[in-house]
DNA sequence: TCAAAAGTGTTTCCCCTACACCCATGG
DNA sequence: CCATGGGTGTAGGGGAAACACTTTTGA
């Protein structure tokens, strides 16, 4: 207030003839935590690392590390991506920055919160063969987490709910074909309820984002089900007001 | 890749010995941006700041500056409220975070954005006294503006254009006691579309949420208006599915 | 008495919801 | 032939949308 309006600050912090004046502000450490989702089991999981060192020895925690000076933020959370699971595919989407100032017990951290929607099947293999420190955990049997974590996942979980409801992110979850019960089962996964059966092949079918490929999946002895894909490659809101649940 | 885990890179930083080491993280400028938002002439109205020095000279910029190292981010983005208009109430709420490398000519910037929804009776005083570098811009009338300042004003019109839609944030445009028609406006302005009057009123009274002050508000030389509050003190859903657009 | 905004109900239609039985296959 | 999940239709209810006239006041 004394110190007069940002943009006076500004033009203190940049002078004209000093284009690198920004380097004069004061800076901080600025750290990415992606929360990984997945479908395992007909469960919904998410990726926890273990902290083998102070602060929070042995404590779980999300997979995450500091940006570098040459990466863009959305870099580094598809660095730790690519680091975690081996794969670039899938979803990624920035949460929400968290700027506390006692975040973190070694100093000032901020930390830009992402979080992802894979598939099971496509990095299962790279996941397994990492350095044994990685969990996967069921998003409602979660250990006691590092930091502010706890608070990150929740937030993230809130998000990947409501985003379910108007957009395609479940289809990320999903192998490129797939059956409308797995499909089903996805929904009722993340959002922890029961969904009809017959209205939502209905509602899925009038969407008009489903391709019947024409093959079918057969599975044990009941009757074989259709194969879908969907039609479309990024994820895409479904519709302006249509809200999926409930069905 | 080659660098191992994000787990081991943030053991390596981390030091058990040295709760400092985060202090060897690579270390950046952290600024805020503000979007602020009022309705002034039945127009929704975004405030900004021209810039009298370089990069960007004479361009106009979202009022912002860098967060210090003392408070928290969201604290820098009160302080930036506060300092363009002298007021502590109202409703901030953090819209994205913009980590490009080239957002900023003279080094790499990594600014929070945030936006506020704010009644104008509350602080044109203040907001007139300032420097003079600061003007409001109908939305829908903005100049050029520096660094990525539009696409920031874009998402914030997005994001307010939905919350719309499913909270309260529309009444903190307003005084504390409005009439029906002027919360109308509010959304019509907000959503740039017309909406029935008597869907409308019907739709808000059946909220729940309206407390009729039994108080009236006599304008020119028409019927005067029934004035109403708001009952809750924050911002609120309005409810878990119901889209309020379009009445 | 006129201009200008406030205030007020009903009908239609569509979408969401609830609900139960037959089908195809492998064992 | 039987167990298992795959696949299908309809009726009822509730909320959104469309729609026009009367009321109150000051000038």
């Amino acid at each position: 207030m004394e110190d007069g309006s940002p943009a006076l600050r500004r033009m203190r912090a940049a002078s004209p003839t000093s284009p690198q004046a920004v380097e004069l502000s004061e800076r901080h450490a600025v750290a990415v935590d992606v929360v990984l989702f997945t479908i395992q089991d007909d469960s919904l999981k998410a990726l926890l690392v273990k902290r083998e060192r102070l602060p929070f020895r042995g404590k779980w925690s999300l997979p995450g590390g500091f940006v570098r000076r040459d990466e863009s933020v959305d870099e580094a959370a598809l660095r730790e991506l690519q680091e975690e699971t081996g794969i670039t595919t899938g979803y990624l989407e920035q949460l929400y920055t968290f700027g506390d100032l006692d975040r973190d017990p070694r100093g000032r951290v901020i930390t830009v919160a992402y979080y992802a929607v894979l598939d099971w099947g496509q990095f299962q293999l790279k996941a397994r063969t990492k350095g044994g420190a990685a969990r996967w955990f069921g998003v409602n049997r979660l250990p006691e987490l590092a930091f502010d974590h706890r608070k990150i996942v929740n937030y993230a979980l809130e998000r990947l709910r409501n985003k379910v409801n108007y957009t395609s992110v479940a289809f990320q979850l999903l192998p490129k074909r797939f059956t409308l019960s797995e499909l089903q089962r996805a929904y009722e996964v993340i959002l922890g309820t029961r969904l009809d059966k017959r209205n939502f092949r209905k509602k899925m079918l009038q969407l008009g984002i489903l391709r019947d490929t024409g093959e079918q999946k057969v599975e044990g002895r009941q009757r074989p089900a259709r194969l879908y894909s969907f039609t479309e490659t990024r994820v895409i809101k479904l519709q302006e007001k249509g809200i999926i649940v409930p069905f």
